[in-house]
DNA sequence: CCAATAAAGTTCCTTTTTAGAACTGACTCA
DNA sequence: TGAGTCAGTTCTAAAAAGGAACTTTATTGG
C-alpha cells in the first residue's frame, strides 16, 4: 500500500494520518497555533526545506486545514491561517505534547507548560468523556467498528 | 534541519514527533492497541512493506514504546507489546481518531465509535484540565516556554 | 522421506521524497 | 541604481519507501 491510499481507508486513524501524518506537517501546524502565518517565518523557525514547506502548505490548504489569504497586493503576498477544521486539531497537538513532556525528556533542560487564559493556572490536559467526565484510557475503552 | 535532529529540540511537540511522527508509526501502534502483536499479522493488515515494518518496530523498541518478547523457541519467535510509555499514547490516537471522524469523512460509509468498557455507552472524547475539568481548546489556553 | 507451509525477517533493485543550495519575480526603500 | 524582502521554484544528490524474492528454522501432510 502506498501512503496516498490512506485517504480512502475506513479507519479514522488512517484517514486522519493521511492529512497530518506526514513528516513536518504537525510542526507546521504547531507554528500556526503559535501565531506564525508567513512562509519566511515558518521556514526559518522550522529549518525545513523551502521546497517541502511549500508542498506541505499547499496540501494543508487543499485539505481545508489552512486557508491562504492575501495580506497585500503589489506584490501579491499570502499568509496562512488555521481554518476551523485546522483549529480542531488543537487537542491532538496538546495530547502529543503532554505525552512527550512526560515520556520523551529533552536533552537540554527546557519545557513547555499550558496555562489557562482565564486564571493563569497551569493546566494538566487529560482526555475525558464529554458526558460523564470519566477518564478515557486504553483500559476502560473499547472500539466498535460501525459498518452500515 | 534533518528529521533526526528533532529528538534534541526543546519543543515537546518536536520531540514527540521524533518518536511517532513518522509515516506508518501511528498505524503500527493503532494495531498494537487493537491487540495485534505479530509481524505477519501487522504486515498483512497494514499493507506496509516488510522492510519498513521491521524498521519501525525496531525503532519503536529502541524508543521504549514497544517491548519485544519471545513467545516460542525453536524457532525463536518474538511478538511486540506496548510498554507503559506506549500505552500512554492512547489519548493521542483517540484525539486524532475523533478529529478524523468529524473532519475527514470516509469515502465508503463506515466509522468507528468508542464505548465505555464499564457501561457500554458511547464515549465522546474531549480534552479537559485534570484539576478544574475545564475544557481545553486553542481559545482558552496559552503556552509558556520554561527555560530554566 | 519429501514437499509445502509458516513466521519473522533480510536482500536487492526501482521509484519517491527530502535536503541543500541557488535562482526567480515582483516589488520597496535609500 | 543597488540592495533587500518575501514567497516561492528549480536543480542535484542523498535518503527513504515500494515491491518482490530469498533465508532460516521448524512443523505438517502424504
Amino acid at each position: 500500500m502506498k501512503w496516498d491510499d490512506l485517504r480512502s481507508e475506513s479507519c479514522p486513524v488512517a484517514r486522519g494520518l493521511s492529512v497530518i501524518g506526514d513528516r513536518w506537517t504537525m510542526l507546521v501546524l504547531r507554528d500556526c497555533f503559535l501565531g506564525v502565518r508567513r512562509f519566511e517565518q515558518m521556514q526559518e523557525r522550522l529549518g525545513i526545506t523551502r521546497h517541502v514547506l511549500a508542498d506541505r502548505l499547499r496540501k494543508l490548504e487543499e485539505d481545508g486545514v489552512l486557508r491562504r489569504e492575501a495580506y497585500q497586493d503589489r506584490p501579491l503576498r499570502h499568509e496562512y491561517r488555521l481554518t476551523e477544521k485546522g483549529k480542531a486539531l488543537y487537542p491532538v497537538l496538546v495530547t502529543l505534547m503532554a505525552w512527550a513532556e512526560e515520556h520523551v525528556p529533552p536533552e537540554e533542560k527546557s519545557s513547555m507548560t499550558l496555562l489557562s487564559r482565564d486564571t493563569g493556572e497551569v493546566l494538566e490536559p487529560v482526555l475525558t468523556d464529554a458526558n460523564t467526565g470519566q477518564r478515557i484510557t486504553h483500559r476502560n475503552v473499547m472500539a466498535r467498528r460501525n459498518t452500515e
